[in-house]
DNA sequence: TGTGGCCTTCCACGGTAGAGGAAGGCTCCG
DNA sequence: CGGAGCCTTCCTCTACCGTGGAAGGCCACA
């Protein structure tokens, strides 16, 4: 097992070296240890942190929330209780915003409704437009 | 009827001053007379213009979908045709929104499930969090 | 020796809809 | 006359997640 540099670490976890520089800037990854030139030297085990970060991203956790996750892990402990938590949350976070999509998305098909079947011509210029 | 400045003109609107003045600055509001002490002096069709924004971003407009009805009728031109065509656009645009995060609460509610049923002892510390 | 492809840093930008605040001018009331 | 409460402009900041680019260093191959 041989240590990488930043572009081929990117590339294992399909992303980009902009984001891995971002998240180190940002305290999902520890900073790393650099070569003679400078250059960043991945483990291999730093990619099975970055493929957790693509696993928290796609079930739609925050940076924050997984950074929350990953600093408990690094202070030694098990993150699942605080893992099921934060999805808990997330799932009334959920909740709230579709119902609020969905009575946004009730109002919006009732004025379509009068606007599409409305007369333009019956419209008062005064208050723009008599459908809003 | 006489003129307001932008205090009573943003009140009787429900909305800031600094709303006013963004608006202005972005096209929402034509530039408006200014008294002799700089003051801006808002006539009272200036209202129904505030009204108009208000219900439109009740109804879910962007500022930006607003300043396009509102170019329609300084042109001229009944907006109606326009304003049932960007509704139609927000419907789609929102039934997909919706559809996208009730996949995400799906898939959040797995991990959920699987997080509050899991031993977090027989979580393998390389993976950071088996549940995610 | 040159050229292409990595790597480094830092700075700016995007979109949304304003909020917050500083520095200064105006106006009204007591 | 003094102070409260308006008004003006201008600048910065919010939250999110990076992306794009510039200026420069390092390395391998032909």
């Amino acid at each position: 097992m041989r240590t990488v540099r930043i572009g081929e670490a990117a590339a294992a976890a399909g992303m980009t070296t902009k984001a891995l520089r971002f998240y180190e800037q940002h305290g999902l990854l520890p900073p790393v240890h650099r070569g003679s030139n400078g250059y960043r030297d991945y483990p291999p085990e730093a990619l099975a942190r970055l493929q957790f970060i693509r696993r928290s991203k796609a079930a739609g956790l925050s940076l924050a929330e997984i950074r929350n996750i990953l600093q408990i892990r690094d202070a030694g402990q098990a993150p699942c209780a605080h893992v099921a938590a934060q999805l808990a949350q997330q799932l009334t976070d959920l909740d709230q915003h579709i119902a609020e999509l969905t009575a946004l998305r009730a109002s919006a098909a009732e004025h379509y409704q009068a606007a599409s079947q409305g007369d333009p011509t019956q419209c008062d210029p005064a208050q723009i437009c008599s459908y809003l």
